[in-house]
DNA sequence: GGCCCCGCTTACTTCAACGTAACTATGCTC
DNA sequence: GAGCATAGTTACGTTGAAGTAAGCGGGGCC
């Protein structure tokens, strides 16, 4: 369980940084193009986008199709890796849509009264 | 699903930093102390312990007890909230267990052979 | 009186993630 | 040859998490 070289540092505890996980539900339905993704996620900067998809990309979860067009065309497709993602993704997804009021709540209350004393 | 306050940033992709998921997990059968955290976690500097539990119990995680005594007793226990990580946590680890190998194995190829191209 | 235990805290350093802003490359159209 | 579009890159700075090393507090024990 808590191997030198646990997985828990690279599973999806943690998918590739930050935006890892969103980048890949946007995949969910399909290849998108790079500019398609930058929409939905609230229009991260190009640079952490690229640094996301290259670290997706060196995971095996997404491959990159660059069609030498022009204006240029890459399209980023989820691998069966990354589609095996999707299971646990959901999972954490469900979690926040059920807990996350109480999360937010447990913040607040944090603010004020600390540590639980007893005896 | 991309609110400005948007739970992914917030929700288990990251439990409270590196170490909060598998705080949760040593958790899982029982109130442990401090100490007893140490030992499974490889050794964690106990600030850092010390953080993440702080973070923990912000959220409603888990509660901190003081028996006050002598040498000092605390026990940390994972509250319902805690709790209702476990399935979402259960699922990364499920991933994790059958997917880390492919991931190491696409990390390999990754050092050589890059952008995959057409046309 | 001095040392041990346990659960911390403090001060400092290191490192990676994140973000901003501006710029590049290429070929097409006007 | 100016401007457009896409998919980046480069340079720079900020933030915060992680880690290292050391010290604190206070009763118990010898």
């Amino acid at each position: 369980m808590f191997d030198p070289a646990c997985p828990s540092t690279a599973s999806p505890f943690r998918i590739a940084d930050k935006w890892g996980g969103l980048v890949v539900l946007c995949l969910e339905s399909g290849p998108r193009r790079f500019s398609e993704l930058r929409v939905p996620l609230r229009r991260v900067a190009p640079k952490v986008l690229t640094e996301t998809l290259r670290s997706l990309e060196r995971d095996g979860f997404v491959t990159r199709t660059d069609y030498h067009e022009n204006p240029p065309r890459v399209e980023y497709e989820l691998t069966a890796l990354g589609r095996s993602l999707l299971p646990a993704i959901a999972a954490c997804r469900e979690w926040g849509a059920a807990n996350f009021d109480s999360l937010l709540a447990a913040r607040d209350r944090y603010d004020g009264g600390t540590a639980t004393t007893a005896a």
